[in-house]
DNA sequence: GAATTTTTGCGAAAATCTCGCACTAATTTG
DNA sequence: CAAATTAGTGCGAGATTTTCGCAAAAATTC
């Protein structure tokens, strides 16, 4: 992709906040005719500069209450183990999302469940493992964003 | 909102991974006309299950390489400073998320920016604060989903 | 099991997007 | 620096998609 001028970046400021705007709605907010602007999007779709569109469900009434962040340390030495924990993690409905990190930890995930009982299982299934040495999970309370 | 069935999850889960299927293909793959996978679609979104929807913009391509989890804690004399706090934060452009949690630390934080320089100040400006005790930053090396 | 309410599919109308075209602005080339 | 090429624009027709009214079917209530 070439280079992405000041158009471009106000395009992608108003679609990641609202990917529905109409070519209309974005050319008055934009300063270019719908169709400048949708052909502009259509090529920043096709070139992956805009990688996905999604819905956000909300996850209270999806049924998805609770979710929980874990702080995971693996052992010293399996760092082989790193590859294949990630290829697991993506296959996780659990798993909203993991970050491989940097520091005392090694992965932070994401955890979205049901309950509580449902987060113990998923636990024990997944985090009692030799080559995990330890995991910190912090409950949260309330999020924005 | 009353109850969702079955087509509902069945919808969700498809707009989660692409928001911009047509009438058409939900039908397809729902089992139910063009016509009423959409009114079921407006109806989720007018009732909230679906908060919003949102392009994906590659970071890397965007211009925002650098992800950084922060692990914040607070002087344990001020939670009336944890309202301020979350508000300020959603305010940031550089505060992707933002998650209140239990345990060790009272936030966390995924932040986005472009580089080291960039978090730095990002670091000095916002954290360095009387009623911030503690902060603790994880680089992320690599991410999923 | 009849009455009521909800949801469906169909199809027309409205809204939105795509694309060719002629033109303008910007960039490259000689 | 002007000519030539390229890239991008607005307009508008045509295609696609969504919205909505309606009658029938399905589900729910009493």
């Amino acid at each position: 992709m070439a280079e992405l001028d000041k158009f471009d970046y106000r395009l992608l400021e108003l679609l990641q906040e609202n990917s529905r705007m109409t070519g209309n709605e974005l050319a008055g907010k934009v300063g270019l005719s719908s169709a400048a602007c949708l052909r502009r999007v259509q090529r920043l779709r096709e070139t992956g500069v805009i990688e996905r569109d999604v819905a956000v469900v909300s996850p209270k009434v999806f049924g998805k209450r609770m979710t929980v962040i874990v702080l995971l340390t693996m052992e010293r030495d399996r760092p082989d183990r790193y590859m294949l924990m990630r290829e697991e993690f993506a296959k996780m409905p659990e798993v909203v999302q993991c970050h491989h990190v940097t520091g005392a930890h090694d992965f932070v995930l994401r955890i979205q469940v049901g309950d509580m009982e449902e987060y113990s299982a998923f636990v024990d299934r997944v985090f009692h493992e030799p080559y995990i040495k330890r995991y910190e999970s912090l409950a949260v309370l309330g999020s924005l964003k």
